[in-house]
DNA sequence: GCGACAG
DNA sequence: ATCTTGTCGC
């Protein structure tokens, strides 16, 4: 299927994609490369897709990839994989190191379809995937202060992901599940990923690249 | 009808 | 997302 270019068919496409996402890890799930993906942009269309691949032990960074790039696709909340995704996927392919974890900055079930970018990724490429948020979709209850302390993020009655507290004090991030791991297993996977700073590594890092090539080209 | 609404 | 250096506070 072609890439949407409506909103009609996004919708129609989250629809369909989104029984196929699964929620749970294999039982031999072993994570020891982690990607993170951002996007950053130079003008309204013109965008930065960043893929940063780190040992999930070290926090090494192994390799990463900038791919320029223009979209179309004005930003909607709920619909924001068909602006950023293009470039992400350019960027994932470029990548020397196959990544077992993907960590987009957004939401992956954690949307109003539950469907959202992290799900998209994970779905698309097969590779397990979580969505960590700086900014929440649904309610939560303020988490505990100290570092690990989570709470349910809800919408519609529905747990769709955590609110976690990566630093003592700091503001949490969200946390979803995006597509072949388990929830407890992805806050995990960020805890491991944020020894030092609110946001994890991966964020940080494309987030720093991102930017960079926005700023010298 | 009005406001909310990942990046 | 983007505008962006020094500064306030623990």
């Amino acid at each position: 299927m072609e890439w949407p270019r409506t909103v009609e068919d996004a919708v129609a496409l989250q629809e369909r994609l989104r029984t196929q996402v699964i929620t749970a890890s294999a039982p031999d799930l072993r994570i020891d490369t982690v990607a993170g993906l951002d996007v950053g942009y130079r003008s309204n269309d013109a965008v930065a897709g960043v893929c940063v691949v780190f040992d999930a032990k070290t926090l090494v960074v192994l390799d990463e990839v900038v791919v320029e790039d223009t979209t179309d696709f004005p930003y909607i909340a709920g619909l924001f994989a068909f602006r950023e995704m293009p470039v992400l996927l350019r960027a994932l392919d470029q990548v020397a190191v196959a990544p077992d974890l993907l960590v987009a900055d957004g939401q992956g079930l954690a949307h109003p379809r539950r469907f959202g970018l992290a799900c998209h990724l994970g779905v698309h490429t097969g590779i397990p995937s979580i969505g960590v948020a700086k900014n929440p979709m649904g309610t939560f209850a303020q988490p505990g202060h100290a570092r690990g302390s989570t709470s349910d993020l809800v919408m519609e009655d529905e747990v769709v992901g955590r609110a976690l507290r990566t630093q003592d004090g700091v503001k949490p991030v969200f946390v979803s599940v995006g597509h072949k791991i388990d929830l407890d297993r992805a806050c995990a996977e960020v805890l491991r990923l944020a020894p030092r700073y609110r946001l994890p590594e991966t964020t940080r890092r494309a987030d720093t690249l991102t930017r960079q090539a926005a700023s010298s080209a």
